[in-house]
DNA sequence: CATTGCGATGTCATTCGCTGCCATCACTCT
DNA sequence: AGAGTGATGGCAGCGAATGACATCGCAATG
């Protein structure tokens, strides 16, 4: 990341970060699939746990509230690493490339909540429509805590980003 | 889109799409920035209209109920090309990179509803949960809409999911 | 202690996506 | 006829990514 941030992430080759890490460039890419996806270590991770954390909920909860729950329980083990987050966010948001991976590994992470939700009761539509408004609400806010100053915590965000959610799907008519 | 459904995405090179085409490989690359781009002509255009036709509803509406009236009308510009979109969303389905460039499209979209809808008066976090959650819609409705046989059109799939939206997003608490 | 097996790493060659540069061609306008 | 212009072709080159094979370190086993 201190490559990418130093010289952008295209100018940067796999060739440099394999001798600054002190090995070969085909050991590299037995590690990461590509150039990218050093930048998402762990995104799995965080997928299980939200997907355990759902599991671990009360059964009575309401699909959406069950999300917003889960992420708030998630959002705790981010806070310490803002800064990071921060330097990470930088790299992701010059480069276009960069960004689809995020939207997949997000996408990839609803999918994994709607199933989750489906286990819990709830049909298919409204698990996948819970899962998209929880994940958008889990980017939005995180975007947000990124950019703050840090006086703010990531659950503050997400409950916040959740009631506006709420107000704003009741729509008119 | 022939060459990717018979022999797959990425066993296709462009070499082979060039010369099907009857042109050489460079001037492929002069029309579209790279192999992925072919399946998404047309975006730029979808997106266009999309806000064109936000900026002419009523500024009464909500903001949610303006994506979807928005959403309804470009509905109709898509029905009689369903067989198109079924084979095209089964060489995107195949191949992730492709999915990556779709996701990232859908997100464009997303952005250009949310400006559109800043434009209209509501506030950014408003302007974005309702852009998020009306694309999340239409990309439900859309999948579902392909897959069926033909008989509902994509304008009912898009009104029946933002029902459930709404439902969904009331919540309990 | 020697040997055997195995996982991690290095080396090499190759394919292919993609870009820059320059030449060429067709066509239009003056 | 000649100049300008936009589209295309040809070519060289870089870098990402993959497959095949060699090697090394290390632990288990006898």
């Amino acid at each position: 990341m201190d490559l990418y941030i130093e010289r952008g992430f295209d100018q940067t080759t796999v060739a440099q970060i394999a001798q600054r890490a002190g090995l070969t460039e085909r050991t590299f890419f037995r590690y990461f699939a590509d150039k990218r996806e050093v930048l998402f270590w762990g995104s799995a991770t965080l997928q299980e746990l939200l997907v355990e954390t759902l599991e671990g909920l009360p059964p009575s909860l309401a699909p959406i509230d069950a999300v917003a729950g889960a992420l708030d329980v998630i959002a705790h083990g981010f806070e310490e690493r803002r800064v990071f987050a921060l330097r990470r966010q930088s790299v992701i948001a010059s480069n276009p490339e960069l960004q689809e991976r995020e939207l997949i590994k997000l996408e990839s992470l609803t999918v994994a909540t709607a199933q989750a939700l489906r286990s819990r009761g709830a049909s298919d539509l409204v698990a996948t429509l819970s899962a998209h408004a929880g994940i958008a609400v889990f980017k939005v806010a995180f975007e947000q805590w990124v950019k703050d100053d840090g006086q703010i915590t990531l659950a503050q965000f997400i409950t916040a980003s959740f009631t506006e959610l709420k107000s704003v799907s009741a729509g008119g008519s």
